[in-house]
DNA sequence: ACTAGGTCCTGGTTGC
DNA sequence: TGCAACCAGGACCTAG
């Protein structure tokens, strides 16, 4: 799915194109993708609404209407937010399309329904509608995400550093592909026991972090298969990937084939001849 | 308290 | 070619 990069490109998308414009009529072809409250409501509820900003928190998109309502939505694995006009191809795995005042439609498409929408009514907030919200870890690109904490949260973690690095909880945002992408940058053994960590490697973490996430922004994000920006357009990353997605084929270093592995229940893509800091004790 | 694993879904790709 | 197994950007829930 769309990782911070790839949400943040939609955010972008939707700041521009979105906007000042109204939700006329709200149609859900899939009752699942609604998280919150009932289709019912959730369809009244929209309707008439103004869109104010558009912002983000991790991978979960907010959406700030006029009456203080809200509009949450996460992507998840396959889920794509697109204002489409006439010129646009037809949907495909359309679950909830809402029809805007310019004559536009706002899309959610998701092939694997895992993806959803929140209804934040007035007076509430989008923590009291999405807990998970509240528990997310600092934004990686802002001030919050230091090498002091992040050494300090990974303390006696005894799992895969890559594993720390999946849990929102952590860090918000990072996804498979960027984790494997950071790892392989600071060459850190994504099987390091997390809590090994170093200073100088939680520093390094920090710096490639940051720099991973802006340059994946500017190119748009990641398009493996499904993701797209909000106007349907694919991102540009993938093709200076590092690891991700490059098993067998030649690490852009060294030469020695990329491996990939699973780890829980993921893929993890590294080279064993560039990555071999911190493996001190490797899990499993 | 942590952590690994199953689960939610669908469709494209791979391999026999 | 046909079909089954496997694979996919995420995260919640449960059980150990």
């Amino acid at each position: 799915m769309p990782e911070l990069p790839e949400v943040e490109t939609v955010r972008i998308g939707l700041e521009k194109y979105l906007v000042g414009d109204v939700f006329k009529t709200v149609q859900v072809l899939r009752e699942q993708s609604v998280g919150y409250p009932s289709v019912t409501k959730f369809t009244k509820g929209l309707a008439r609404k103004e869109v104010i900003s558009v912002e983000r928190r991790g991978k979960y998109l907010l959406i700030h209407l006029d009456s203080k309502a809200g509009l949450g939505v996460h992507l998840r694995m396959s889920g794509r937010l697109i204002v489409a006009d006439k010129k646009h191809k037809p949907a495909e795995f359309l679950r909830i399309n809402i029809k805007l005042e310019s004559g536009r439609d706002l899309r959610f498409e998701d092939m694997r329904v895992f993806g959803r929408m929140w209804y934040v009514p007035p007076g509430e907030t989008f923590e009291d509608i999405i807990p998970a919200l509240t528990l997310l870890g600092p934004e990686p690109l802002g001030k919050d995400l230091t090498a002091k904490y992040l050494l300090e949260a990974v303390k006696g973690r005894k799992q895969a550093i890559k594993t720390a690095l999946l849990d929102q909880t952590l860090i918000a945002g990072l996804g498979n592909i960027y984790a494997d992408e950071v790892l392989f940058q600071t060459g850190i053994h994504p099987l390091s026991s997390a809590g090994t960590m170093t200073k100088p490697d939680a520093e390094k973490l920090v710096v490639a972090i940051k720099k991973t996430l802006k340059q994946a922004i500017e190119l748009g994000g990641s398009s493996l298969k499904d993701y797209t920006d909000s106007q349907g357009v694919n991102g540009k990353y993938q093709h200076s990937a590092w690891v991700y997605g490059r098993a067998k084929q030649p690490c852009r270093v060294c030469g020695e084939p990329i491996e990939r592995i699973k780890l829980v229940g993921r893929s993890a893509h590294f080279c064993s001849n560039c990555q071999t800091k911190m493996r001190g004790r490797p899990t499993k």
